[in-house]
DNA sequence: CGCCTTCTTGAAGGATCTCAAGAAGGGTGG
DNA sequence: CCACCCTTCTTGAGATCCTTCAAGAAGGCG
């Protein structure tokens, strides 16, 4: 367990103290975490369905997918993990149960055991509640996704999604145009969005020719971020990033 | 705040053991949790919208739907709650943002104030372990759903929309035959499954038709239960029910 | 250079929606 | 206790969005 994934861990601190304040004990605690790194190539699964599981998965490169399937095998993607994501946090109190997890490209993950989280968070209240905390803005995108699935049509779901991810990379709401790296295939945007990867690529198409953002293999360029904010029928609310310091909370403290 | 609160803090409370272990000075704190019953009419929202909430709801009767809706108003309900829920707990840990709730029959509730509820947590890291993982179960449920919506057509929908709530609610599964009083509209199920309720109709007439469930107004009968759960490509396994007492879980002790 | 994955396109079919209107059900007031 | 009203359910027909199937083109990696 070398040293050098102290800025991984970092990454997920700095998710962690966006919205939640913790002190410098309990930052070093994360910090401190033991975890093995690991390069995961495109399509692996490397956490199976089903499964009791002793350790969480930090996202440190790449994007990760969290799904389930129906009996005859379709995939749903459930989740998008990006870098920085504890893809599978919820194991720790939940271990048994839990989803599964691909690679949506390759990928660097870090193995966080959960014997080592559990002490940390049993020993800080307030980290516990951090943690808890992340957990629950994941739920909200899962609501988010109900919704997109469940109320609309292909372009809303697909804009959706593409304005969900450039939030949540911090890339948006720049001005107007916006690039990101997004290294996933139609197949896994018709996984997460509910459609067929055959009308997944027309609607693409129809985004770009209405000017609204081209998807190429490895990429997302958005060129007109209002636009496809209003296609997608998005409202940044739900996934709380950009919480002012005097709104991050704290109310573990034992009185 | 009179005793008789007490028998349904009781059912939130069997809620908790039945997955993790409470001493019996938790299990007081949460029973002499301060709250306000209310009645709510059928299909009032009792929590709007957006707005910052300072109570969770439990649901002491009746059936409560969390949901978010798109830009036109069509509704999509993300989670049906049952008698001893607490509907929005996420709520006590995500304050903002939180999803709106609507009784979809006459319901009564609970409101208990997020500040007894973080006190409770903060004083016993083991009952806050044990609402962090309640939340998780929910969490779960939401997952399924996406799955639901996303890759299952009109019938398996349905169908598993009534495996689940049979389940929760502990009447299956019985031998073959199981009936249990289920108070929502056909507009309500289609709000669940993504559908309309036209369609919810005519999808309803077919599982009638095959033998398999009657659903009227007021209540469900199963007539198959085997052949719901494949109708519905339902695996009970999500739902943590059953969990027996020695996989209920404490890690949140202090070392 | 060659293979395998991914993207692209067309055409046809099907599941679900929309619109519309009548029937049934449940509650309420006279 | 009946009549009335409003909600919910039911049914039909046509429209549409999305899927399925199939096959060729493009792209990336060893």
């Amino acid at each position: 367990m070398p040293f050098s994934n102290k800025p991984d861990l970092q990454r997920f601190l700095d998710r962690l103290t966006s919205r939640s304040v913790l002190t410098e004990e309990e930052q070093q605690a994360i910090l401190n975490l033991p975890c093995r790194s690991e390069h995961v190539r495109a399509n692996r699964d490397f956490v199976p369905l089903g499964e009791r599981v002793d350790h969480a998965c930090l996202v440190v490169d790449g994007i990760v997918g969290r799904f389930g399937q129906n009996s005859e095998g379709k995939r749903q993607i459930t989740a998008m993990h990006i870098p920085g994501d504890m893809a599978d946090l919820h194991s720790v109190v939940q271990p048994t149960g839990a989803s599964a997890l691909q690679a949506l490209s390759i990928a660097t993950i870090l193995r966080v055991p959960h014997a080592a989280l559990r002490a940390a968070a049993a020993r800080y209240p307030a980290l516990a509640e951090a943690l808890w905390r992340d957990c629950m803005v994941d739920a909200s995108v899962l609501s988010q996704w109900v919704v997109n699935v469940g109320r609309r049509d292909a372009r809303e779901r697909v804009a959706h999604l593409l304005c969900e991810i450039a939030v949540r990379l911090h890339v948006a709401p720049a001005e107007g145009e916006i690039d990101f790296s997004f290294d996933v295939t139609q197949t896994q945007l018709a996984d997460a969005t509910g459609l067929t990867s055959v009308h997944v690529n027309r609607t693409l198409q129809a985004l770009r020719r209405d000017g609204l953002a081209q998807v190429t293999r490895r990429a997302v360029h958005i060129a007109d971020w209002d636009a496809l904010v209003a296609a997608g029928d998005f409202d940044t609310g739900y996934l709380q990033t950009d919480v002012r310091p005097e709104g991050r909370l704290r109310i573990a403290d034992a009185s």
